[in-house]
DNA sequence: TACTGACCATTTTGTTCATATAGTCATTTT
DNA sequence: AAAATGACTATATGAACAAAATGGTCAGTA
């Protein structure tokens, strides 16, 4: 073959969602970028949402990957919690295309990036998951719902990084490592 | 005086935000209820924002009443910030205004709304500052900020409360307290 | 056979205009 | 004189309509 047109598309598409986000971003945009034929999109493609979909798969893939990089076998499980979300952050602030997807979901409330969101948050939920479990069957921490659990570290995060600054001045990552490690890790209880 | 008319006006705007909400409550509907002319209601309140500010003091003040009411001295402090968060949850399903308030903040997103709903919340928080502080000097639990405390705990509340069930089978009330009780008063790691 | 872009049915956006509403103030009532 | 009122005004809202844009299709082309 001469070029690999899903490819092309592929890369129009995530190009455009980056620079417009979902509403903003034509079918007649993306193909004139991937420079084709807007009917050859649907020979790929069933319909917008899932060329947004398989850009999405391609996000996460690389977020997961990007998680595995930062795991530390001879860091603590609070530790490699810390640092992987901490980089999930980063990771969001350097894509232009998260940052647009966030800035929408905000301003505008969009269905389909909702839902985008929502698979994005369960991946990384999912992900937790499998490390809560590795930790517990290592002793490491004591024995829970590794589902429950997942999601309350994740929901702690969320909170201490965006809503606690919503009337307080912003907490450093120190302090939001020292804050789960003393709440959640140790308990509020008197040893 | 023949008739109070600053409490007439009150109560009818009271009536009207429950029966309708913010937006949908007219200046002229509330002066209708309350047997006023619509100029009254501006020698008592600067305009509709402060009238509705006023009623929102009164609803603080009776939940604080209903807190403080279901706080008992004999109880740990984790039983009672979980029974006061529960009696709470049951207030706000029990009165129209907080019904129709929340409803309206949702599908509606009135500003002012926002802004009332936000200082509801800094209430409680402020409330619960002072119940953790409290817990620190009895040595019920250990030295920590009461105001990052308070923040935790509630967000968690919130979390299991109201996000969990968006993916999953809602949490009993024990299953929440269960919870609340073995990741942040025990803690996660291994005694 | 793979690809294309003119075409169509719907949605979205822009515009106009009548109605509704928050807030004022000259007048009336007490 | 003080308190209360409701007609009045400037602005905000939204209904109704028209115009433009857009997702998706499909007959035709290379």
């Amino acid at each position: 073959m001469a070029v690999d047109r899903k490819k092309l598309i592929l890369e129009a598409a995530a190009k455009s969602f980056s620079m417009f986000g979902y509403k903003a971003t034509t079918m007649d945009q993306v193909a004139k970028i991937a420079n084709v034929g807007k009917g050859t999109i649907y020979t790929f493609f069933k319909n917008k949402e899932q060329l947004f979909d398989e850009i999405i798969t391609g996000l996460i893939m690389e977020m997961k990957l990007e998680a595995d990089a930062s795991f530390d076998p001879n860091s603590t499980f609070m530790d490699n919690v810390h640092r992987t979300i901490m980089r999930m952050l980063e990771y969001r602030k350097e894509h232009q295309l998260t940052i647009k997807l966030f800035e929408e979901q905000k301003e505008m409330g969009t269905l389909e990036v909702k839902e985008v969101i929502n698979r994005l948050e369960n991946a990384i939920l999912n992900y937790m998951k499998g490390h809560v479990q590795e930790a517990i069957n290592k002793g490491e921490i004591k024995q829970c719902d590794p589902e429950l659990t997942s999601f309350i570290i994740f929901k702690l995060y969320i909170s201490l990084i965006f809503d606690w600054e919503k009337n307080h001045t912003p907490l450093q990552a120190e302090e939001i490592a020292l804050t789960v490690e003393r709440s959640l890790l140790e308990g509020l209880s008197i040893r």
